[in-house]
DNA sequence: TGACGTCCCATGAAATCCCATGTTATTCCA
DNA sequence: TGGAATAACATGGGATTTCATGGGACGTCA
């Protein structure tokens, strides 16, 4: 699977329509949705994205746990499929961010694009700068 | 198979009639039947709605257990399969729900609609923030 | 006949499609 | 290797369609 790597910034329009990077893009349609699906992430000012196909195949390993059980898988799978949004792309490659999305990243005018190998992350432009700030830090003095 | 990803909330009017988000919609009509399979929950206040295809994989597995246990398995099913409504769409996509249904959810005014891969849940606003809650809370911690 | 459920039509808002354009990257040829 | 031609990409705005929702008419069952 092709993998998500460095950084873009593209612009939000006033639809709250945004390029996904075309490098991405290629990576995302690996089946017959030709799209993305978005996730708050739950740990930062966030989104994450991933391939229809990522969500299937975590869809099995939760089916295989029987829908009867007493199992918490409900209440798992509802933080994670429940707050996934399937977006498709446009003719030009775009996709139109909800509300929500850009409510829970913050993002308003541009959105960065990150590669994180099998998913990608997209920030607000300072939420970004800073982040990346402290994570040169923690790296500092580790070999490259 | 489709799954059903995110969550919406509609309105339900005087009549108990509901519109089944659209993309749910899709997801529900592989076969030849044109509506949904409504099961109230028998662990949360909340409905439970399948495609038709998925009730007829579920009895599979379901028969496949009788032939080698002598278990509840009759009982479960009982419960499962007597319980399940099917509700066809009209042709503005919506459905009539019963007031078994409602009551069960406690709703009235509005639904809300939430994607767990192969299945999906009805619930009342309030009810579903509360457990949307304790599901976040659960997964503190976990990627993404 | 009265309550209930189903069918049909109307409407506003929101999401999607479609076309146009500037800018950057890539190819190709001399 | 320069430099022009071409293609790919990101972006903007308008037009069109889809979707959710409300209300009325009709039929039916008790």
């Amino acid at each position: 699977m092709a993998l998500f790597l460095s950084t873009h910034t593209n612009k939000v329009d006033a639809k709250g329509r945004v390029s996904i990077p075309a490098v991405f893009r290629s990576a995302l349609v690996q089946d017959a949705f030709q799209g993305v699906v978005l996730i708050p992430s739950r740990r930062v000012p966030a989104l994450e994205g991933f391939a229809m196909g990522m969500m299937q195949s975590l869809s099995e390993r939760f089916d295989r746990f029987d829908l009867f059980s007493a199992s918490d898988s409900d209440l798992e799978s509802m933080a994670f499929f429940g707050d996934a949004v399937p977006l498709s792309f446009d003719e030009t490659g775009r996709v139109g961010l909800t509300k929500e999305l850009l409510a829970h990243a913050g993002i308003t005018e541009n959105a960065v694009f990150v590669g994180l190998g099998t998913k990608f992350q997209i920030w607000e432009p300072k939420a970004y700068a800073k982040r990346h700030q402290e994570s040169l830090k923690k790296m500092q003095g580790t070999a490259t």
